[in-house]
DNA sequence: GCGACTTTATAAAGCCCCTTTCCTAATCCC
DNA sequence: GGGATTAGGAAAGGGGCTTTATAAAGTCGC
């Protein structure tokens, strides 16, 4: 059991300011304490700190109601680079993000079937890596770290792979091997956590003490904020609802259980829910799962029936695992993430409320909100560059970066120069 | 989102050197600062304060390997007394304890089905603690709370029981009315938090920061210890378990839905399975749930091969249960407690084990642990006896208790006295 | 146009934590 | 009886956050 000390109430604040800064750019020292609930005099350290680093800059003035007018603060997007890699079983994507969390560059590699080796996937990662700076035309001395998102169970703090599904990789030293390409700070994790976080700084999670990141894309799962954090588990492996059983004795799942979750609401399991309905549905590209949502998504918004029929049937099953959460968890909001959440979008949504509201309990149900993700770009990238960007803020914290009058940024080394 | 303050960290310090105190009476200081990671100092201070709250005493010394003698505390155990209420469908539970949560003495009152109503169910709670406090031979002054556990959603802030299924109230402002009964400082909560908690300072979870434990009894439900804390969601009802989902559009809950973990694991869940299974069987007691699993477990533990058949059946569902929790969560530990855990024991603890090991993810798996709850008596009275002695805790951190050189316990006034 | 009132921002002081360090107290061993 | 050793307490130090005081920068009114 870790013990809590002072410091990290500290860095929460710092998080939280700056997660308002970014959320409300520009903004003043006063709209600041009035969010966070933070006294003006802790909010001015802060803003300090976050000056002198260099991550905001002051952008003007607020005629204030008769008096000394504030003094606003904005995100210094260009005070330096986060770098979100999303390695997932097909393909690797890369973003490039200013500190406002604006994409500036992007770059994809695909990856052929037989490509596992993880050597093979780190390669890919340092061209895209690579690219991205090079297509910003940022310093490299600018970009402040890299979050990489990688599926399957992950141990943060060695950066070891323990476990990938898709590639039968155990325990490989991934953060090692990315090291010998990549010289900025590295950060791992999954893409389950990587999408909580990015909903917690920047999406639907903002503000809420505890709240679930439904992630559907090939894979299920979901990233829980529990206390206003992450929850890791004990293992850094919670979060693996996608294989929690919802039909007994169901279908066959790929991870070997039968009646997953996963297996009724992934992407396969969607398909597989077209194809028992309408075996014949010109919908269904078998051995094409994107097609295949992407042509569902278009029909469904056309209010095709088959369509209608098989988003409902997914949302029966959706709903169920849903509440599920919901009536275990008790969070104030319900995310829906990732990329079939997002083509299937409003029709899906509308379907997964009426069967929540079948299966939950009043109370938690009635505490409850669900919604689709409002984050238009990769989640996963997004939150690995957000664990990058925790990572530079939590630096501050080590060594006494004090404010010593107009020192400025240097201050960080002995006041001599 | 509420913030965390430094005296957060001293409330959650002060219960963990309780805690062990209880736990491991009489130890030294030096012992506590070993077990709880805190420095020598920090422990002093704490024990410091425990003293002169009058609840621990120094009881001797201890050799040490040849040098000044360790001294000794103990939890003082006629320092206090704490009551716990366990509020049940058919009964009401009161035992006081003392603070080294010895059971003091003991009252039940039996509910007919009809009496339902509120005033009735609050003037059994008033009896029954009056008939504790007297069979002890406490004074009154002495009781430093009452815990009540409550069925079904409550909120503790305002004491409202805001629904409770068995008896159908709605928004009852239960606190209200037991403390025109009670005069001593009240604190209300459902079983399975009382559970929780229970185990969280006397059980199977203490030492863990994130543990499920798991409620079998009429109703069921899961108490989750997440972050070293318990986690309540949002509105208060976090943990009910016992109503998600785990055969889709499968056997009848009482809760109205379909296929509901409770619908198969609790007492009732049980009987079904029994009945269906053997409908002649000479275990069955219709209309009795408590003889029928005394029954079954007095022939399970008797390898009796149709008793074994059921508690497998049981456990087949348990352990998928209970699996979805480990594959969310990621817990170290899951207790298994209440009365129906309590009685099949063992023989349902393999069959659970092996259910579990089917469907729970190997790294999840593999670093956690099944256990029967160790806590010998109801550990929904103990937990809310719990509850009351957090609050005593609590209050000491309002004001300024510093321990003024020999001012004794009455520092809490102005040192004019 | 200048003083009074407002509002914002910063500085200082105070309080709450925890830890480290130093010193005293109490034994054991030689 | 004098070290060596271990325990316990007091003081100092380093973080944090808040309240209070002061300086800075406008607006408003006479």
């Amino acid at each position: 059991m870790k013990r809590g000390t002072s410091r990290d109430i500290r860095t929460a604040n710092r998080y939280e300011v700056l997660r308002q800064i970014i959320a409300a750019s520009p903004t003043s020292r006063q709209e600041l304490a009035a969010a966070t609930g933070l006294s003006l005099a802790t909010v001015a350290t802060l803003v300090g700190e976050l000056l002198d680093l260099r991550m905001i800059t002051e952008v003007g003035f607020e005629d204030s109601a008769g008096g000394r007018p504030r003094g606003l603060v904005a995100v210094n997007a260009s005070g330096g680079a986060l770098i979100g890699v999303d390695i997932a079983e097909t393909y690797v994507h890369v973003e490039l993000f200013d500190l406002a969390l604006n994409v500036l560059a992007r770059a994809e590699e695909n990856m052929r079937p037989g490509e596992s080796r993880p050597q093979q996937v780190v390669s890919h990662v340092a061209t895209a890596a690579g690219s991205v700076v090079a297509q910003a035309g940022v310093e490299a001395a600018r970009v402040l770290g890299v979050g990489v998102s990688v599926p399957g169970q992950v141990d943060r703090a060695t950066g070891i792979s323990e476990y990938a599904p898709n590639w039968d990789w155990h325990d490989v030293p991934l953060l090692d091997l990315l090291s010998e390409h990549i010289a900025y700070p590295l950060y791992l994790d999954n893409p389950l956590r990587a999408g909580a976080v990015a909903e917690l700084w920047f999406g639907a999670a903002r503000g809420h003490g505890d709240a679930v990141v439904v992630n559907l894309g090939t894979g299920v799962g979901a990233g829980l904020v529990l206390g206003g954090g992450l929850h890791r588990g004990v293992s850094n492996s919670a979060g693996e609802w996608g294989h929690t059983t919802l039909v007994l004795d169901g279908r066959l799942c790929r991870c070997g259980n039968h009646g997953c979750v996963e297996a009724y609401v992934g992407a396969p399991g969607i398909m597989q829910n077209l194809s028992e309905l309408f075996p014949h549905s010109p919908l269904l590209h078998p051995d094409d799962q994107t097609a295949t949502i992407d042509a569902l998504a278009i029909a469904v918004a056309a209010n095709e029936p088959t369509a209608v029929q098989v988003v409902r049937e997914t949302a029966r099953y959706l709903g169920a695992g849903i509440a599920n959460l919901i009536n275990v968890l008790n969070p104030e909001v319900v995310v829906l993430s990732s990329w079939v959440a997002a083509r299937l979008g409003e029709p899906l949504l509308k379907e997964v409320r009426e069967a929540v509201a079948r299966h939950a309990l009043k109370r938690p149900l009635a505490a409850n909100r669900i919604v689709i993700s409002p984050i238009p770009t990769d989640p996963a990238c997004l939150g690995a560059a957000t664990f990058a960007l925790e990572g530079a803020l939590q630096s501050v914290g080590q060594r006494n970066v004090r404010r010593i009058a107009s020192a400025g940024a240097r201050s960080r080394t002995a006041p001599s120069g």
